[in-house]
RNA sequence: GGGUCGCUAGCUCAGCGGUAGAGCACUCGGCUUUUAACCGAUUGGUCCUGGGUUCGAAUCCCAGGCGACCCA
């Protein structure tokens, strides 16, 4: 092999530009030792965990006679001299040890100085492939005892430190292959988002509803009270809207004659980002023909617990230090009755506007002054004296026809309607109505919110005309229910952020230097 | 939107007004059972950016960038 660079005086090899420099050299070596430093394809026969739990018991310092096939990243490289080394290979479901014997691998592989070349052009970071019988080390670590080998994929860049691995927190979300690399336990959790989206699809399947794609793009945002994000068609030249819900056009589903619908997707509002927003978030939004919100409740719980049950094995679970236990059922509490609990004001008795407020400053509340009904202030009370306190799963119901454009009314108390949302920890995790069916009373609430917006409320939105005209030719009655998936996710992974359950969270670009 | 804290080598961090440091990684040498391998020797810096104060600034001040946490 060529050792152009070979001296007694060792050159600068330190910088990140130092570092790949070197790299490539490597990589031209191995080009001229017969290997291709970016392989096509490997046939891998196991994985890392696979044989971990496979070989068990096979004792320190004996062999078994198992052929096999492995390929993974180095995460280690410990180097006993120019005839034995030891490689940690990482796969995507452990990590096994390479077991690195020059005689054995000068046997079988068919360059003569492959053992060398291995111990002076791979590096931590490559990605090898390896072919051996599996063996465990007198100090018990399971190895493939490698006759061959192959760079698959020379790597360029130097990972973080072993030990401490990366913990800046924007780097690890800017660069979430490294977060991954390094630490698996993210790669846990990602997987288990996977689970807990797999579980509710299949549950949901099993009770007969199917998933239909919705538009992303609509020429009128609605379904919520939230800004959306603004964007263009150019040949229609038009300004569309990201959807900010799922809700109107699955209703229309169920106009249609679906009876049990639902769509697990993305959604996006323009907000704020903190540890518990993100734009983009994700949602399930389902819909029962002929079920109110009562059904929407116990499927709620079975949802969620199943999930939890599926994914964890458990259903008491530890969020943050906080045990919470999710065995159904889950506690259920009117509006007004835990306000009254927790701030002594029973909202339900005023009919007076002034003296509900008085009221509420009576009792600690703040940013009274702005609420323009009732209802408004009992949702402040609640908010500031009630939510951050419903640590187990608890269902909040009976909202007031204020802040519930889309519910229907209570059948037996006025000026409430058939609203639930469910708490967790301290956050809003579901949110289902009994669905307003009455298209004339739709009108009047989406037209209420059209004015809103004309003065300027920037989370109000248009009459959607379709969607009223939908209704003209009749909804059953039917009972809506939206999970948001991510902080479901973040409960049932102990994630303290949102960003910790979202491969790719929105972030600020970093400066530019012609900016 | 407001407040507090952080940003120093590829990574993890120390230094807090007087020559820019450590561990790991990298490079070189040694080593046939290691696993944060070990031993030895090197190398490596826009101290986030831009101003200011000062004889002198990574350090103090101001503004900005990015992030974390808390509050709204």
């Amino acid at each position: 092999m060529s050792r152009d660079r070979a001296s007694d005086t060792p050159q600068p090899n330190s910088t990140l530009e130092e570092i790949r420099a070197t790299r490539l050299e490597k990589v031209e070596q191995l080009k001229q030792t017969g290997q291709i430093p970016f392989a096509y394809r490997w046939e891998v026969t196991h994985h890392a965990a696979e044989l971990q739990a496979k070989f068990a018991d096979l004792p320190n310092g004996e062999e078994a006679e198992f052929e096999v096939s492995v390929a993974g990243r180095v995460m280690a490289r410990r180097v006993m001299g120019k005839k034995l080394a030891f490689f940690s290979l990482q796969d995507e479901t452990g990590t096994i040890q390479l077991y690195l014997d020059e005689a054995r691998i000068t046997e079988h592989q068919s360059q003569p100085d492959a053992f060398s070349h291995l111990i002076q052009l791979t590096d931590v970071g490559d990605i090898l492939g390896a072919k051996g019988i599996l063996k465990r080390t007198n100090r018990g670590e399971l190895s493939v005892n490698v006759s061959e080998y192959s760079v698959l994929t020379k790597s360029l860049l130097p990972l973080p430190d072993k030990w401490h691995g990366l913990t800046d927190v924007a780097k690890r979300y800017r660069q979430r292959y490294v977060d991954l690399i390094v630490n698996p336990e993210v790669r846990e959790t990602f997987r288990r988002r996977a689970l807990i989206t797999a579980s509710i699809r299949r549950y949901l399947d099993q009770q007969g509803f199917i998933e239909i794609e919705t538009p992303v793009l609509m020429s009128e945002a609605g379904g919520a009270e939230a800004r959306p994000f603004i964007t263009y068609h150019n040949t229609l030249e038009m300004d569309l809207y990201l959807r900010i819900a799922t809700e109107l056009h699955l209703k229309r589903l169920i106009v249609g004659g679906f009876e049990k619908v639902f769509e697990l997707g993305r959604i996006f509002r323009n907000e704020g980002v903190s540890t518990r927003h993100n734009p983009e978030f994700t949602t399930i939004e389902l819909y029962q023909a002929y079920a109110d919100y009562h059904d929407m409740m116990a499927l709620t719980e079975t949802i969620i617990s199943t999930a939890a049950q599926e994914v964890l094995g458990t259903l008491k679970i530890s969020y943050q230090g906080t045990e919470v236990d999710l065995t159904p059922p889950w506690r259920r509490v009117t509006m007004h009755d835990i306000v009254q609990e927790k701030t002594g004001v029973d909202f339900s008795q005023f009919t007076d506007l002034e003296a509900a407020k008085a009221a509420a400053k009576q009792a600690g509340l703040h940013d009274i002054d702005e609420c323009e009904s009732i209802g408004k202030i009992l949702n402040e009370a609640f908010e500031q004296k009630v939510e951050e306190t419903l640590i187990q799963p608890t269902f909040i119901i009976d909202y007031p026809v204020e802040i519930s454009p889309l519910a229907k009314p209570h059948r037996s108390k006025p000026g409430l309607v058939e609203r639930f949302e469910l708490f967790i920890v301290g956050r809003e995790t579901a949110n289902s109505f009994s669905e307003l069916t009455d298209p004339i009373d739709q009108r009047d609430r989406l037209e209420a919110q059209a004015a809103r917006k004309v003065a300027g409320d920037l989370e109000a939105h248009n009459v959607d005309e379709d969607f009223l005209t939908a209704l003209e030719y009749g909804m059953p009655p039917t009972g809506g229910l939206g999970i948001g998936i991510d902080r479901l996710v973040m409960l049932l992974t102990d994630s303290p952020s949102i960003r910790d359950v979202i491969a790719f969270p929105l972030l600020k670009p970093e400066k530019s230097e012609d900016a």
